[in-house]
DNA sequence: GGAACACTTCGACCGCCGTCGAACTGTTTG
DNA sequence: CAAACAGTTCGACGGCGGTCGAAGTGTTCC
């Protein structure tokens, strides 16, 4: 179902947890809207897309957080292949609706850490999250990185927050983040980042 | 590529972690060894797989965790459209190196509940691990469970010291685990597994 | 109402690729 | 050396499926 260059495509377009048009997927697939009214239906039906009508449109976006860590698990296996398309996203992306790559893996790292507190910190509520049907963590394995990040509930509390506060903000039409400058502060300064770390971006 | 049911169906069969003959991965995918052949030098090509010649033989095995990983990732997303073949594989299996299914993610679980000392009680010597050039602990996400389980370094020497117990053994040609006896009353005790929980097996 | 637009259905085309039979190379065994 | 066997190469076949043009349905907006 993924093998398909143009079905790849469009998961891939909606990898940023986002929703598109059919439209707007099959232009930037590169085919026409019968060919890719095909692809989506097969995708729905497999249970990987799915889609929300408005007026006379259809958005479409991933079915869930399984979707994405395939996807990602898939792209592990790819990446000698295009180190140049990817080069883009290494350092910080979305994977469906949480954090990955460089500063995902970082962040995880030092949340794992024993007795820290940055959670409550930040408000994040603990109990709130576990009271909901989803499990609160999961790991996502990185394709960039080939370490773990934090997905779950507590991912998607977590890039809900960063982007609140303003310190990661999405690039259209990509699933690449950018920091701002004062997310380069506060990542440094709460999650104890090196100086050295943002430089390498 | 591992769209193709042939190739899907030898990757499948490598997924046990051990190594099979072109000859024996033919016949059970149920093609022909010409055919298997193309398939085989493919899936080398995509850097998914590995060789090794021994004799006239070439025994392929998974070219690391990473395919493992993905494959299981994949396998999540299908789990609704296969539930009578895999319902042999839920209870215990191998995932490449490591144990996967029910069995895998509680005893992640436990050993993740802070001030635990199981793997000292194993005897497994963490510092050891850590100065591998593999990462020490991976997550993989359970196709059965939806719960991560441990990967990497660390899953790999849980389940060896597992198989030297003889607490699991494995089944010959599948990717499934028994849990014997003795391993029954093994992981009931060290890692406060129920008293129902082998039961539902 | 009518034009513009998003999406779908139908039908036809075409190319890629999985498949096998036949024949070939190389290794093992007696 | 001959026979048996693992694996490969070649060539031909066949079908699945991705593709688009044309035409149809339903919605929005003036």
């Amino acid at each position: 179902m993924l093998a398909d260059p143009s079905r790849a495509a469009m998961v891939l377009a909606l990898m940023d947890g986002r929703s598109r048009s059919a439209k707007k997927l099959a232009l930037d697939a590169g085919i026409t809207a019968q060919t890719a009214s095909a692809h989506l239906r097969k995708l729905v039906n497999a249970n990987l897309l799915v889609w929300q009508g408005r007026g006379r449109c259809k958005y479409f976006s991933l079915a869930g957080s399984e979707v994405a860590q395939a996807v990602e698990a898939l792209s592990e296996l790819g990446v000698k292949q295009i180190p140049a398309a990817a080069r883009d996203l290494r350092f910080a992306r979305c994977c469906y609706d949480h954090l990955a790559g460089r500063l995902g893996v970082a962040l995880t790292e030092r949340l794992l850490q024993p007795r820290n507190t940055v959670l409550r910190e930040l408000g994040i509520d603990l109990t709130a999250l576990e009271s909901s049907r989803r499990p609160l963590f999961r790991c996502c394995t990185d394709w960039t990185e080939r370490r773990p990040h934090v997905a779950g509930a507590l991912g998607a509390a977590l890039l809900r927050r960063y982007k609140d506060e303003r310190w990661l903000v999405a690039v259209e039409d990509s699933r690449k983040l950018v920091v701002t400058p004062a997310g380069k502060s506060a990542f440094a300064h709460r999650f104890a980042l090196g100086p050295g770390f943002f430089t390498q971006e």
